[in-house]
DNA sequence: TGAATACATGAGCAATCGTTCATATATAAA
DNA sequence: TTTATATATGAACGATTGCTCATGTATTCA
């Protein structure tokens, strides 16, 4: 159970891509399906700005995967673990 | 498995408990066994003004608990939910 | 009582973060 | 080609974070 300094950072970024209420409000709703930035921002109510910029970071760490249409961007969850992840913290949250 | 704001703010407030390398090896340590602060700093490698400043915040966000001995405070891991979670992403880090 | 020990805490500071605003790029439509 | 649309990105700013250092508080021991 223990672990190195290099595994905490390594854990550290995992978990500071959840720590942010806007990153979670946009792996909520591509969770629920594909969505284009544009829609992704009316979803959860942000600029397009702030969400493309949370976007890329989620894209550099490979959780969301975008897919070209034209001059829109689709994106969608790329990682089990992570929706795993989101959804046991939700349990926790909700309930107990 | 939409969310709204308030529910991403507590979520996001649990995921970053969660998102720092220093706190991830406090709860490392604290996962293997009941550790007093100072054993908890040597253990680490840091000082025991910084573990103690990062246990406040664990504490407060009730991760962990302390238990007074004498002029020592014992802390434990207080949370089953975050414990698997701690799991969860350890997993995801040294595996695919 | 007085000195030492274990921990907590406040101030301060550098670093990081998340946003807005302005602008750039790429594609589509006219 | 020109204009409009969708997204990306850089700069800048305020807010937050995590540390160090100094100090406070509680407990033990002499």
């Amino acid at each position: 159970m223990t672990i190195n300094e290099r595994t905490s950072i390594h854990l550290a970024d995992l978990f500071s891509a959840l720590s942010d209420p806007t990153r979670l409000l946009i792996l909520s709703a591509l969770l629920e399906r594909e969505m284009s930035v544009g829609e992704v921002a009316g979803a959860i109510g942000m600029s397009e700005s702030a969400v493309s910029h949370q976007l890329r970071g989620l894209r550099q760490m490979r959780l969301v995967r975008p897919r070209k249409v034209g001059r829109q961007v689709f994106y969608c969850v790329d990682d089990d673990h992570v929706a795993r992840l989101f959804q046991m913290g939700l349990d926790h949250v909700v309930h107990g």
